[in-house]
DNA sequence: ATACTTGCAAAAGCTTTGCACACAA
DNA sequence: TTGTGTGCAAAGCTTTTGCAAGTAT
């Protein structure tokens, strides 16, 4: 699905809701489309939003982050680093999706398969607990992290 | 092992660094052994820990919270609400336990198994990436939270 | 008109830090 | 005495809120 394709679809969920499609909120919304993969900080989306919308504020960020929350077009994420992190939920692996964050680089790697369905089975039987979602991140090292120096950007190591 | 025994084994870890066991951190140790399945907030801890130790202030359970992690004692996690929570990680299942996060009555029930190991065998030959550690949490809700009105405390609910 | 949105600034958390004092090796 | 640890209050951050003004239907 391309973006604008997204774009128009998160359209229709706002409006059944009674929400309008502004220019800050279609902003915030390209800024996260664009950098699916990057989890970005309320910090660093209003940096990257600003530069399309000037005049937007952070509040406004984050009212609108707190919108797309609600809607569970985004999802608020903590790996550790102390920041809340927004990751994107597109609809090829809503509810599938999980990471491998390295502590060499930092880099956060998204998995894009659903590898729990057998233990959210399980969970149902055994304790009679439905899931309706999960997280699993999981924390290490890339073997190209460790033998020579990396590539990635250097984010702050998670602990 | 008893609190006891845990407690000097903590002991152990603290002076091999040089850090000494006080009175403020022997009884911020017992209120997170005491309430291993709690999930305590920062702001929770200070409270019990202040009946066992009335002097204590805020930024001093601050300072013990940041040292046990430094020590991987305690774990910071985020369950979406808002708050950092300390989660002990004692020796038993450190590194393998998981969540089951109700949204109904917001109880978080730990998972004592690991159940991941094929998962993280996958990585290592796929990826190569090399798993230290890990978290799952589910979020869902118990059966009986659903059919008739749950008993447990009503913490706040999950998104 | 009416209801939704926004920017700004103030307020409200939660967490960290500076500093002088206390304590133990 | 020397370095570690602590309480208090102040400072720092991120996030939320109040309010008046703006916008679209």
């Amino acid at each position: 699905m391309t973006i604008e394709e997204q774009i128009k679809k998160i359209n229709s969920s706002l409006a059944t809701k009674g929400y309008k499609l502004t220019g800050q909120r279609d902003a915030t919304l390209r800024v996260l489309l664009e950098n699916e993969k990057d989890h970005l900080s309320a910090e660093e989306i209003f940096l990257l939003v600003r530069k399309k919308f000037p005049k937007i504020g952070i509040a406004t960020v984050y009212r609108v982050l707190e919108l797309l929350t609600e809607l569970h077009i985004v999802e608020k994420m903590n790996f550790g680093d102390g920041v809340v992190r927004y990751d994107l939920r597109s609809d090829e692996h809503e509810h599938m999706h999980h990471h491998m964050i390295c502590n060499q680089c930092g880099e956060v790697r998204e998995i894009k398969e659903d590898w729990l369905q057998m233990l959210e089975k399980r969970l149902e039987k055994e304790f009679g607990f439905t899931v309706t979602d999960h997280r699993l991140d999981f924390i290490g090292s890339f073997h190209s992290c460790d033998s020579h120096s990396c590539k990635h950007s250097g984010k702050a190591a998670v602990s």
